[in-house]
DNA sequence: TATATATTTCAAGAATTCTCGTAAATTCGG
DNA sequence: CCGAATTTACGAGAATTCTTGAAATATATA
């Protein structure tokens, strides 16, 4: 490997964070070099810079692809593929949200609907039904927001998120506002959410 | 393992998408027995209803504990340890958001400041460098915000994820009231620190 | 302190995942 | 269609992670 300093050692970091994350090195070095490069690299440019073999990188692009983390880009008169990461950063958290939650809680949710539609409900499972009922409660109230925030646009969303915690403030303001007589939005907050 | 059905069906189904949460299929297992359970149990009566081996089911519990996912209880007049889900759901989802975060972004995190104090800033190295700095500048607004949500007190925060997108409503409902001339209230929200 | 009980450590065998090299398949320009 | 360039599939070996049984350690109680 023949890389920049700070090159090397974020695509390193990467390679070893690649485990925390749930992909193998390979594809982290993979990811973390097409994140930093300021052009397309093909296949072969990857084996060169990070002396994978070149089925290995073969397979770990698959697998970038299937998770939608990378873009294929055809360069004219050249046969072969190039690939970017998006510019933008908030189109790839948007996009590695979407993918951990389609791995990672879709499944569940869909495994505690089945469990919760059948209910058969003897004494014994009551307790165990209950249970997974709050769960799935739960878990349907955060897919809710999460879609919601999803379709927002960046510009909304990092006012959003900028505000954090002031949104409370704005919250109670608006509370209050609700609760001055004479104006017909006031009743709308009060029904609390199942928890 | 003699389980009634839809708990059995709930521990295996945990037990297969370990993998995918970074934990072990035995990990899995006993956090989703544990879950379910009506009352807290010991490492034995997870062997017998798991059959996995004492020491395993030793390990997953050191694991769990590492977690912080699960809670240590002793029973006067009795040994052995007793362990137990929060029966808060709320409580294990910000263990889980602490715990993943502290082991999935915070290196990165770090890494990206380590690199960037640095910032040897080569003609080469400059794209890649811009690219760690915005990379840096996102997590850290979104480490920002969790730091706030974290800190909300629960009902709070339901009520924040019940309004879902509906908060964009509200921001535009204070847009307009900032604007308002003569208005004290305007600029109130915005000195405030973090709660 | 002795003893019985409970937990943890550790090395080894299983199982899974990763990586490579080769071979097969695909694609595209002629 | 042909042939060169490129990508993908596949089997084997390497590396990592999981799981176990046995031995070692810790702990409460008498």
């Amino acid at each position: 490997m023949d890389l920049p300093a700070i090159t090397q050692a974020f695509v390193l970091h990467f390679g070893e964070m690649g485990s925390r994350w749930g992909i193998s090195r390979t594809v982290g070095q993979i990811y973390a070099l097409l994140f930093l490069s300021p052009e397309p690299l093909n296949a072969d440019q990857i084996v060169e810079k990070l002396s994978f073999s070149r089925s290995n990188v073969s397979m770990g692009l698959k697998e970038l692809q299937a998770w939608n983390l990378v873009r294929l880009r055809r360069v004219p008169g050249d046969r072969r593929d190039y690939f970017t990461t998006p510019d933008d950063l908030w189109t790839i958290v948007r996009t590695l949200a979407e993918e951990r939650k389609k791995r990672e809680v879709d499944p569940t949710l869909s495994m505690l609907r089945e469990i919760l539609m059948q209910s058969p409900a003897t004494a014994k499972e009551r307790h165990a039904q209950a249970r997974m009922q709050e769960l799935h409660d739960l878990i349907e109230l955060l897919s809710q927001w999460y879609a919601d925030v999803q379709r927002l646009d960046t510009e909304r969303l990092v006012q959003l998120l900028s505000l954090g915690a002031k949104v409370q403030k704005i919250l109670e303001m608006k509370d209050r506002l609700t609760l001055l007589p004479g104006r017909k939005a006031a009743g709308k907050t009060e029904e609390k959410g199942t928890a």
